[in-house]
RNA sequence: GGCCCGGUGGUCAAGCGGUUAAGACACCGCCCUUUCACGGCGGUAACACGAGUUCGAUUCUCGUCCGGGUCACCA
């Protein structure tokens, strides 16, 4: 038995901005056609030109390089179908509306605007009122000669019901009365979203729609046009909608109001491509055995289409920010510094820090780059603090036993012959031992004199070993100082 | 409003007629610990409602309610 190739595609507009729904589709299409060693085509749909951004396109190649969407056929790698820019495909599309009218199919509507209008407004229902389905011939030839402006439009069936399959949904039904008859080409010349995107899907030889289920209500619409051409249906699969929850926990199609929700402004916040992909591969869809971490690769082999859930989910930030954490502990401590590095300069400039052990204190307690700054600032400058941090009940520190401890560990720091990690970690530990305290009585004060903040990336010994021998030290004295007032 | 789709804890979700109704995030507690965190252990918390079908419904059917989507010469 003879399979045919699976062929996809993702067919954006270029407006500049990647919604992370948008994005969650090309993953998906790209999926359904790699589980099945298919193939993965890129679209550019810029036929509203007022819309159009400069640049744009860029941002959809940028980001499916970024994502690890890797496309087999697209304006930029070429292939056997193209063109594959809607825009240079203009051409293409009035020969075959022209072809339904010749098979009567399909009919010239001469409807001014303003009929248009009014017959909206009259909300007579139903929409459109087939005016212009059955003008004579005559009368089609006169309006032609005077050169009035028309659109083509689809002749509808009145009676009876249209029923589709879809892979997720099932089988769907919806009463031919529902359905107008629908514009193909525009007054223009230029054809609409749907029939343009029915030609080139069938001339690009799709055989997987995969879109969002608000496409779910004018499927008829699509398959009717199939139909028409006598063409193959190709198959379906409407992925459940991505939803946001905004303040008073009212949820809607996710949108800006929802926060950051383009890929970019995910990535500007601080998250990872490979995170972001792995979330929203699971927000709608689940592996048999509920996996959670996935690289791309791995993706392509577990993905299928059973999988697929039929109710909308909710974006979640603690979610991302979760897997973010993941992914950034899974890193390499190389990788690590690199995309911690425009982080690190943001604090330290140029200046050259010890990104190694940056990387050790910081790696596991990070769920997003952004918080890298404010976690390392103390490093930079010793912030103003208050005595009163120095009081901890859990290290049974107290304004009493600071200075005390305080000064008595600044003693032996200052004798100790080599400053080193284990040098300090031992030099403090023994002191406790020595003194009887709880190890946490020790460092307690130590890390607040280094610090000057109660919370921080690593503890007493590690930023000791960061800051060096003479900032250690003029900072313990800082803190004694402090202690003093 | 018409039509379409959906409804398992706060969130993502497994489940496909018989289960003590998984797991993850978040939350809470305990342990570990040089803080926070990480890690380990444990905990709170769900089948929208009402009928039917059935020996038995979270699972099948219908109704109600709730939520969402869609109704363009926009894509």
């Amino acid at each position: 038995m003879e399979e045919k190739t699976v062929r996809t595609r993702y067919a954006p507009s270029p407006t500049g901005f990647m919604h992370v729904g948008n994005l969650r589709t090309a993953l998906y299409e790209y999926l359904v056609a790699k589980s099945q060693n298919g193939k993965f085509i890129l679209r550019i749909e810029d036929t509203d030109r007022e819309r159009l951004v400069e640049g744009a396109v860029n941002v959809i190649y940028d980001t499916l390089e970024l994502a690890g969407l890797k496309h087999d056929e697209g304006p930029d790698v070429g292939g056997n179908f193209g063109p594959y820019v809607q825009s240079e495909r203009k051409d293409m599309y009035l020969p075959y509306a022209q072809q339904l009218i010749n098979e009567g199919k399909a009919y010239r509507c001469f409807c001014t605007k303003e009929r248009l209008e009014k017959l909206q407004n009259d909300n007579i229902g139903g929409g459109y009122d087939r005016h212009c389905r059955d003008l004579p011939q005559e009368e089609i030839d006169r309006l032609l000669e005077k050169g009035t402006p028309y659109v083509i439009r689809q002749k509808m069936p009145i009676e009876g019901s249209t029923t589709f399959k879809d892979a997720v949904f099932g089988e769907i039904t919806v009463d031919n009365s529902e359905l107008q008859d629908q514009i193909l080409i525009k007054t223009d010349g230029y054809p609409t979203y749907n029939f343009a995107n029915v030609i080139d899907d069938h001339t690009m030889g799709i055989t997987h729609v995969v879109r969002g289920c608000e496409y779910l209500s004018s499927t008829p619409k699509y398959n009717l046009l199939y139909e028409a051409f006598g063409w193959e249906v190709p198959t379906y699969i409407h992925l459940p909608l991505i939803m946001g929850k905004d303040e008073d926990g009212n949820v809607s199609k996710l949108s800006k109001r929802h926060g950051a929700t383009g890929f970019y402004d995910l990535i500007n916040d601080g998250y990872l491509p490979q995170a972001i992909i792995n979330y929203i591969a699971l927000l709608g869809w689940c592996p048999k055995d509920n996996r959670e971490i996935f690289t791309v690769a791995e993706l392509e082999k577990e993905f299928d289409v059973s999988g697929i859930s039929k109710s909308p989910s909710v974006f979640d930030y603690d979610k991302l920010s979760w897997f973010n954490g993941e992914y950034i502990k899974a890193m390499s401590e190389d990788e690590f510094t690199e995309a911690a590095m425009p982080y690190y300069k943001k604090v330290f400039g140029d200046k050259a820090m010890p990104y190694k052990k940056f990387a050790a204190i910081l790696q596991k307690r990070t769920t997003q780059l952004t918080q890298i700054p404010e976690m390392l600032d103390f490093f930079a400058q010793l912030p103003e603090y208050g005595k009163e941090l120095f009081v901890n009940k859990k290290s049974k520190t107290n304004l009493e036993n600071s200075p005390v401890i305080l000064k008595e560990a600044y003693e032996r720091l200052k004798s100790m012959p080599k400053w080193t990690d284990t040098a300090i970690h031992d030099c403090l530990i023994n002191m406790a031992a020595e003194k009887e305290l709880k190890n946490g009585t020790v460092m307690w004060p130590v890390r607040i004199a280094a610090a000057g903040k109660t919370v921080t990336p690593g503890g007493a010994v590690e930023i000791l070993d960061i800051l060096g021998r003479d900032e250690s030290l003029k900072r313990i004295e800082k803190g004694l100082e402090i202690l003093a007032e």
